[in-house]
DNA sequence: GCCTTTCTTTTGACTGAATCAAAAGAACGC
DNA sequence: GCGTTCTTTTGATTCAGTCAAAAGAAAGGC
Protein backbone atom coordinates (compact mmCIF):
# COMPACT_ATOMS: atom_id res chain seq x y z
CA UNK A 1 0.00 0.00 0.00
CA UNK A 2 0.82 3.65 -0.51
CA UNK A 3 0.85 5.15 2.71
CA UNK A 4 3.72 2.05 3.59
CA UNK A 5 6.17 3.14 1.38
CA UNK A 6 5.40 7.25 2.90
CA UNK A 7 6.27 5.98 6.53
CA UNK A 8 9.35 3.57 5.23
CA UNK A 9 10.61 7.12 3.72
CA UNK A 10 10.04 9.41 6.41
CA UNK A 11 11.62 6.51 8.90
CA UNK A 12 14.28 6.05 6.27
CA UNK A 13 14.70 10.28 6.35
CA UNK A 14 14.31 10.12 10.25
CA UNK A 15 17.46 7.92 10.77
CA UNK A 16 19.66 10.02 8.12
CA UNK A 17 18.58 13.03 9.88
CA UNK A 18 19.31 11.71 13.37
CA UNK A 19 22.44 10.35 12.69
CA UNK A 20 24.00 13.24 10.85
CA UNK A 21 22.99 15.35 14.18
CA UNK A 22 24.53 13.12 16.43
CA UNK A 23 21.81 12.24 18.37
CA UNK A 24 21.10 8.33 18.74
CA UNK A 25 18.49 6.80 16.58
CA UNK A 26 15.59 5.62 18.94
CA UNK A 27 11.72 4.93 18.23
CA UNK A 28 10.12 7.74 19.90
CA UNK A 29 12.38 10.15 18.22
CA UNK A 30 11.58 8.53 14.87
CA UNK A 31 8.16 8.14 15.57
CA UNK A 32 8.14 12.14 17.16
CA UNK A 33 9.24 13.12 13.82
CA UNK A 34 7.27 10.73 11.78
CA UNK A 35 4.37 12.83 13.74
CA UNK A 36 5.79 15.96 12.72
CA UNK A 37 6.17 15.03 9.05
CA UNK A 38 2.01 14.29 8.86
CA UNK A 39 1.26 16.93 10.99
CA UNK A 40 2.83 19.78 11.03
CA UNK A 41 2.64 22.42 13.89
CA UNK A 42 1.34 20.13 16.21
CA UNK A 43 1.72 20.26 20.22
CA UNK A 44 3.53 18.22 22.50
CA UNK A 45 0.33 16.65 23.03
CA UNK A 46 -0.97 16.07 19.40
CA UNK A 47 2.63 14.20 18.97
CA UNK A 48 1.60 12.69 22.41
CA UNK A 49 -1.31 11.04 20.87
CA UNK A 50 -0.46 11.00 17.14
CA UNK A 51 2.59 7.91 18.74
CA UNK A 52 0.28 6.18 20.93
CA UNK A 53 -0.72 3.87 18.20
CA UNK A 54 2.57 3.32 16.86
CA UNK A 55 4.42 3.36 19.54
CA UNK A 56 2.09 2.49 22.56
CA UNK A 57 3.45 3.20 26.42
CA UNK A 58 5.63 6.46 24.81
CA UNK A 59 6.00 8.59 28.23
CA UNK A 60 5.02 12.12 27.27
CA UNK A 61 8.35 13.13 28.89
CA UNK A 62 9.97 11.37 25.91
CA UNK A 63 7.84 13.49 23.73
CA UNK A 64 8.80 16.85 25.82
CA UNK A 65 12.54 15.88 25.96
CA UNK A 66 12.56 14.29 21.82
CA UNK A 67 11.08 17.78 20.89
CA UNK A 68 13.35 19.80 22.89
CA UNK A 69 15.99 17.83 21.42
CA UNK A 70 15.12 18.20 17.88
CA UNK A 71 14.38 22.09 18.44
CA UNK A 72 17.96 22.31 20.17
CA UNK A 73 19.62 20.59 16.82
CA UNK A 74 17.81 22.67 14.31
CA UNK A 75 15.90 19.60 13.24
CA UNK A 76 12.56 21.28 14.54
CA UNK A 77 11.48 24.96 14.93
CA UNK A 78 9.43 25.91 17.74
CA UNK A 79 6.19 27.86 17.43
CA UNK A 80 4.54 29.73 20.31
CA UNK A 81 2.05 32.01 18.97
CA UNK A 82 0.13 33.63 22.06
CA UNK A 83 -2.09 31.53 24.41
CA UNK A 84 -1.22 27.80 22.71
CA UNK A 85 1.19 25.43 23.71
CA UNK A 86 4.24 25.13 22.11
CA UNK A 87 3.93 23.66 18.36
CA UNK A 88 6.53 22.50 16.34
CA UNK A 89 7.48 21.95 12.63
CA UNK A 90 9.91 20.40 10.97
CA UNK A 91 10.49 23.18 8.43
CA UNK A 92 13.61 24.78 9.67
CA UNK A 93 16.01 28.42 8.45
CA UNK A 94 13.46 28.43 5.16
CA UNK A 95 12.06 32.12 7.10
CA UNK A 96 8.52 31.47 6.56
CA UNK A 97 5.65 32.90 8.82
CA UNK A 98 2.26 31.57 10.28
CA UNK A 99 -1.21 33.17 10.35
CA UNK A 100 -2.87 31.68 13.45
CA UNK A 101 -6.78 31.55 13.67
CA UNK A 102 -8.37 34.11 17.05
CA UNK A 103 -10.84 31.49 17.37
CA UNK A 104 -9.14 27.69 17.19
CA UNK A 105 -5.33 28.20 17.40
CA UNK A 106 -5.30 26.84 14.17
CA UNK A 107 -1.49 27.21 12.61
CA UNK A 108 -1.28 27.28 8.88
CA UNK A 109 2.38 28.63 6.88
CA UNK A 110 2.86 31.96 4.98
CA UNK A 111 5.60 32.11 2.65
CA UNK A 112 7.64 35.85 2.64
CA UNK A 113 7.69 36.66 -0.73
CA UNK A 114 10.29 39.56 0.24
CA UNK A 115 13.44 38.89 1.59
CA UNK A 116 13.42 41.34 3.79
CA UNK A 117 10.56 43.40 4.42
CA UNK A 118 11.67 47.65 5.52
CA UNK A 119 10.17 47.47 8.36
CA UNK A 120 11.72 43.93 9.76
CA UNK A 121 15.12 46.18 10.25
CA UNK A 122 14.45 49.15 12.64
CA UNK A 123 16.72 51.60 13.64
CA UNK A 124 15.86 52.12 17.38
CA UNK A 125 16.27 49.07 18.95
CA UNK A 126 16.77 50.53 22.46
CA UNK A 127 20.29 49.27 22.66
CA UNK A 128 19.24 45.80 21.93
CA UNK A 129 21.28 43.63 19.26
CA UNK A 130 18.71 42.20 17.06
CA UNK A 131 19.17 38.72 16.02
CA UNK A 132 15.67 37.98 14.14
CA UNK A 133 12.38 39.28 13.52
CA UNK A 134 9.32 37.36 13.44
CA UNK A 135 6.19 37.74 12.09
CA UNK A 136 2.82 36.40 13.17
CA UNK A 137 -0.59 36.98 10.79
CA UNK A 138 -3.89 36.71 13.31
CA UNK A 139 -7.06 36.19 11.53
CA UNK A 140 -10.19 33.61 10.95
CA UNK A 141 -9.66 30.15 9.75
CA UNK A 142 -11.59 28.96 7.08
CA UNK A 143 -13.69 26.82 9.38
CA UNK A 144 -14.35 29.21 11.97
CA UNK A 145 -15.49 31.48 9.35
CA UNK A 146 -18.19 28.94 8.34
CA UNK A 147 -19.26 28.52 12.30
CA UNK A 148 -19.57 32.21 12.03
CA UNK A 149 -22.08 32.54 9.05
CA UNK A 150 -24.10 29.48 10.33
CA UNK A 151 -24.51 30.73 14.33
CA UNK A 152 -26.64 28.26 16.75
CA UNK B 1 6.77 67.08 46.05
CA UNK B 2 6.46 66.31 42.57
CA UNK B 3 6.40 62.44 43.21
CA UNK B 4 2.58 63.53 44.50
CA UNK B 5 1.42 65.42 41.24
CA UNK B 6 2.60 62.51 39.17
CA UNK B 7 1.07 60.29 41.11
CA UNK B 8 -2.51 61.95 41.70
CA UNK B 9 -2.07 62.82 37.57
CA UNK B 10 -1.88 59.01 37.09
CA UNK B 11 -4.76 58.37 39.45
CA UNK B 12 -7.24 61.21 37.97
CA UNK B 13 -6.15 60.11 34.72
CA UNK B 14 -6.94 56.01 35.35
CA UNK B 15 -10.52 57.33 37.19
CA UNK B 16 -11.30 58.98 33.65
CA UNK B 17 -10.25 56.27 31.62
CA UNK B 18 -12.34 53.57 33.70
CA UNK B 19 -15.69 55.96 33.85
CA UNK B 20 -15.34 56.88 30.28
CA UNK B 21 -14.65 53.22 29.47
CA UNK B 22 -18.03 52.09 31.85
CA UNK B 23 -15.64 50.80 34.18
CA UNK B 24 -16.50 50.85 37.73
CA UNK B 25 -13.59 53.35 39.28
CA UNK B 26 -12.22 50.48 42.27
CA UNK B 27 -8.57 51.29 44.03
CA UNK B 28 -6.92 47.77 42.44
CA UNK B 29 -7.95 49.26 39.16
CA UNK B 30 -6.26 52.50 39.98
CA UNK B 31 -3.75 51.21 41.15
CA UNK B 32 -2.53 48.84 38.36
CA UNK B 33 -3.33 51.49 35.78
CA UNK B 34 -0.50 53.40 37.45
CA UNK B 35 1.72 50.30 38.03
CA UNK B 36 1.77 49.83 34.30
CA UNK B 37 2.21 53.95 33.47
CA UNK B 38 5.07 53.69 35.54
CA UNK B 39 6.32 50.19 34.22
CA UNK B 40 5.10 48.98 30.45
CA UNK B 41 5.36 45.81 29.64
CA UNK B 42 4.42 44.39 33.49
CA UNK B 43 3.48 40.73 34.05
CA UNK B 44 0.65 40.00 36.11
CA UNK B 45 2.73 39.34 39.29
CA UNK B 46 4.82 42.17 38.52
CA UNK B 47 2.28 44.46 38.89
CA UNK B 48 0.85 42.68 41.76
CA UNK B 49 4.27 43.10 43.55
CA UNK B 50 4.12 46.74 42.55
CA UNK B 51 1.05 47.51 44.33
CA UNK B 52 1.76 45.25 47.16
CA UNK B 53 3.20 48.78 49.20
CA UNK B 54 0.70 50.83 47.78
CA UNK B 55 -2.62 48.87 48.49
CA UNK B 56 -1.51 45.70 50.77
CA UNK B 57 -4.06 42.90 51.01
CA UNK B 58 -4.85 43.15 47.06
CA UNK B 59 -4.86 39.92 46.01
CA UNK B 60 -3.28 37.97 42.48
CA UNK B 61 -6.65 37.39 41.43
CA UNK B 62 -7.92 40.69 41.49
CA UNK B 63 -4.98 41.71 39.80
CA UNK B 64 -5.78 39.24 36.99
CA UNK B 65 -9.27 40.37 36.72
CA UNK B 66 -7.92 44.26 36.27
CA UNK B 67 -5.36 43.02 33.58
CA UNK B 68 -8.25 41.26 32.14
CA UNK B 69 -11.00 43.90 32.03
CA UNK B 70 -8.26 46.31 30.72
CA UNK B 71 -7.22 44.17 28.20
CA UNK B 72 -10.79 43.77 27.02
CA UNK B 73 -12.04 47.15 27.28
CA UNK B 74 -8.81 48.31 24.94
CA UNK B 75 -7.30 50.27 27.93
CA UNK B 76 -4.36 47.72 28.16
CA UNK B 77 -2.74 45.77 25.66
CA UNK B 78 -1.45 42.20 26.19
CA UNK B 79 1.83 41.01 24.78
CA UNK B 80 2.94 37.57 24.94
CA UNK B 81 6.16 36.88 24.08
CA UNK B 82 7.26 33.00 23.72
CA UNK B 83 8.53 31.90 26.91
CA UNK B 84 7.12 35.19 29.12
CA UNK B 85 3.92 34.83 30.99
CA UNK B 86 1.64 37.97 29.87
CA UNK B 87 2.77 41.20 30.30
CA UNK B 88 0.70 44.74 29.77
CA UNK B 89 0.58 47.91 28.58
CA UNK B 90 -1.32 51.16 28.30
CA UNK B 91 0.04 52.01 24.76
CA UNK B 92 -2.59 50.82 22.48
CA UNK B 93 -3.96 51.33 19.02
CA UNK B 94 -0.34 52.88 17.73
CA UNK B 95 0.73 50.29 15.70
CA UNK B 96 3.81 49.60 17.39
CA UNK B 97 6.56 46.53 18.26
CA UNK B 98 8.31 45.21 20.75
CA UNK B 99 11.84 43.49 20.61
CA UNK B 100 12.16 40.94 23.37
CA UNK B 101 15.58 39.45 25.35
CA UNK B 102 16.62 35.86 24.58
CA UNK B 103 18.63 35.92 27.85
CA UNK B 104 16.50 37.44 30.75
CA UNK B 105 13.17 38.57 28.53
CA UNK B 106 13.20 42.12 28.88
CA UNK B 107 10.98 43.62 26.37
CA UNK B 108 11.47 47.41 24.62
CA UNK B 109 8.82 49.12 22.32
CA UNK B 110 10.39 49.88 18.93
CA UNK B 111 8.46 52.38 17.10
CA UNK B 112 7.41 51.26 13.15
CA UNK B 113 8.35 54.06 10.86
CA UNK B 114 7.04 52.43 8.04
CA UNK B 115 2.93 52.21 8.05
CA UNK B 116 2.39 49.05 6.16
CA UNK B 117 5.32 46.75 5.11
CA UNK B 118 5.01 45.06 1.63
CA UNK B 119 5.94 41.82 3.76
CA UNK B 120 2.63 42.67 6.25
CA UNK B 121 -0.14 41.70 3.55
CA UNK B 122 0.59 38.27 2.23
CA UNK B 123 -1.24 36.91 -0.86
CA UNK B 124 -1.42 32.92 0.26
CA UNK B 125 -3.00 33.16 3.08
CA UNK B 126 -4.48 29.06 3.73
CA UNK B 127 -8.02 30.60 3.05
CA UNK B 128 -7.67 32.62 6.52
CA UNK B 129 -9.04 36.34 6.86
CA UNK B 130 -6.49 38.36 8.13
CA UNK B 131 -7.04 40.60 10.77
CA UNK B 132 -3.90 41.76 12.24
CA UNK B 133 0.13 41.59 11.39
CA UNK B 134 2.26 40.74 14.54
CA UNK B 135 6.04 41.76 14.06
CA UNK B 136 8.41 41.00 17.13
CA UNK B 137 12.17 41.15 17.00
CA UNK B 138 14.79 39.02 19.25
CA UNK B 139 18.13 40.20 20.17
CA UNK B 140 19.79 40.40 23.49
CA UNK B 141 19.12 43.48 25.87
CA UNK B 142 22.02 46.02 26.87
CA UNK B 143 22.30 43.94 30.58
CA UNK B 144 22.59 40.67 28.81
CA UNK B 145 25.49 42.04 26.55
CA UNK B 146 27.75 43.51 29.23
CA UNK B 147 27.05 39.90 31.25
CA UNK B 148 28.18 37.90 28.00
CA UNK B 149 31.35 40.36 27.51
CA UNK B 150 32.06 39.40 31.22
CA UNK B 151 32.34 36.00 31.54
CA UNK B 152 32.41 34.28 35.10
C1' DG C 1 -27.95 60.38 53.05
C1' DC C 2 -29.63 55.63 52.78
C1' DC C 3 -30.92 51.41 50.16
C1' DT C 4 -30.85 48.38 46.48
C1' DT C 5 -28.89 46.44 42.60
C1' DT C 6 -25.10 45.18 40.20
C1' DC C 7 -20.41 44.79 39.64
C1' DT C 8 -15.73 43.66 42.05
C1' DT C 9 -12.91 41.48 45.02
C1' DT C 10 -11.47 37.83 48.02
C1' DT C 11 -10.62 33.17 49.15
C1' DG C 12 -9.21 28.78 48.07
C1' DA C 13 -9.50 24.89 45.14
C1' DC C 14 -8.15 23.43 40.71
C1' DT C 15 -6.27 22.93 35.81
C1' DG C 16 -2.90 22.59 31.89
C1' DA C 17 1.60 22.77 30.26
C1' DA C 18 5.88 22.00 31.27
C1' DT C 19 10.08 20.94 34.11
C1' DC C 20 13.07 18.33 37.48
C1' DA C 21 15.37 14.29 39.25
C1' DA C 22 16.44 9.53 40.02
C1' DA C 23 16.30 4.92 38.46
C1' DA C 24 15.75 1.67 34.68
C1' DG C 25 16.64 0.69 29.95
C1' DA C 26 18.49 0.97 25.14
C1' DA C 27 22.25 2.63 21.36
C1' DC C 28 26.53 2.90 19.83
C1' DG C 29 31.68 1.88 19.63
C1' DC C 30 34.95 -1.31 20.49
C1' DG D 1 29.02 -9.37 23.40
C1' DC D 2 30.28 -5.56 26.80
C1' DG D 3 30.63 -1.34 28.87
C1' DT D 4 29.88 3.42 28.58
C1' DT D 5 26.95 6.97 27.63
C1' DC D 6 22.77 8.67 26.24
C1' DT D 7 17.43 8.04 26.52
C1' DT D 8 13.37 6.93 28.50
C1' DT D 9 10.32 6.09 32.28
C1' DT D 10 8.17 7.23 36.50
C1' DG D 11 6.37 10.32 39.60
C1' DA D 12 6.71 14.55 42.03
C1' DT D 13 6.77 19.45 41.42
C1' DT D 14 6.43 24.14 39.55
C1' DC D 15 4.48 28.03 37.32
C1' DA D 16 0.86 30.77 35.34
C1' DG D 17 -3.54 31.13 35.13
C1' DT D 18 -8.68 29.87 35.66
C1' DC D 19 -13.09 28.64 38.16
C1' DA D 20 -16.64 29.32 41.50
C1' DA D 21 -18.90 30.88 45.64
C1' DA D 22 -19.24 34.13 49.25
C1' DA D 23 -18.21 38.71 50.98
C1' DG D 24 -17.67 43.52 49.95
C1' DA D 25 -17.88 48.06 47.51
C1' DA D 26 -19.77 51.52 43.52
C1' DA D 27 -23.20 53.69 41.22
C1' DG D 28 -28.11 55.04 40.77
C1' DG D 29 -32.84 56.01 42.73
C1' DC D 30 -35.50 57.66 46.30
Amino acid sequence: MHSHFVTEATRVDATALLRDTGLRVTKPRTAVIGALATTPHASADDVFLAITGELPGTSRQAVYNVLGDLADNGLAQRIEPAGSPVRYELRVGDNHHHIVCRSCGAVADIDCAVGHAPCLTPHHTAGFVVHEAEVTYWGTCVDCQKLAHVPS
